[in-house]
DNA sequence: CATTACGTTTACGTTAACGTAAAGTTCAGC
DNA sequence: GCTGAACTTTACGTTAACGTAAACGTAATG
């Protein structure tokens, strides 16, 4: 038996709240099955879920987010087809690269402050 | 004398409309001076929005991004008031870096998935 | 001196991503 | 068989970050 989740379990683990597990599944980007009524979810539902957290801190949108899921699980296809994905996918590559650079910049700057105020601090303490 | 810029200047080169940058000063974000009732941006006025834009980018709040800029003109200040700097500082850092780990292992999926794809395609073409 | 391009303020509208509240169901434990 | 905890659906509310439209001023240009 493969192990399964409630929402609860799921909204403590990733420090949310079921109310937006449950809009994920609204916009339909999980889709647990179900016992009667209530939602049981597996480890695909897991990642996906935490897939699209992580999107999220990266300031994707959820649309954005969902559309790299869907494309971790694309079938081959034939050659064209191959070709427009290889290309849609080193497209969001460029883009997360291009943020990559952003986020260094700015921890760069951080550093530099924080360097200079340590440097300050040093000197009250002579 | 220095360079200025009037809005739609800012505007083109960010490639923003001029409701984004009224709305960035409305909220207190940017106070250029005045020319009568226009607005007359510096060089001090441009690196903001550049930073405003670039936490954007990085799914950071208005507010936030706001923050780290007020964190980048933040006088010396007494011992106790410089350790609290220090620490928001680091704060923010580690925070920062959390992302790029993030960022990180996104690209890694992206590549793993870009790589199969690429191979798949290859064998099309024997 | 009328047109065109650019600027201004004021104010209501929109969208994403949930929060919150109401009202009900299910099930384990006493 | 009742209570309480956890689940469910439905639906209206909220906030950030602008978009959009109206109604107007100013300045260069043909």
């Amino acid at each position: 038996m493969e192990k399964t989740y409630t929402i609860s379990d799921l909204a403590n683990e990733f420090d949310i709240t079921t109310r937006t597990i449950r809009f994920y599944e609204e916009k339909g980007y999980i889709n647990p099955r179900r016992n009667g009524t209530q939602r049981i979810y597996d480890a695909a539902d897991r990642t996906s879920l935490r897939l699209i957290l992580r999107g999220k801190r990266l300031g994707l949108s959820l649309e954005e987010t969902a559309d790299m899921i869907r494309m971790y699980g694309e079938p081959g296809g034939n050659r064209k087809q191959l070709e427009k994905f290889i290309q849609r996918i080193s497209e969001k590559r460029a883009e997360l690269e291009r943020k990559s650079r952003d986020l260094e910049k700015m921890l760069d700057d951080l550093r530099r402050v924080e360097d200079k105020a340590r440097l300050t601090l040093a000197k009250y303490s002579n």
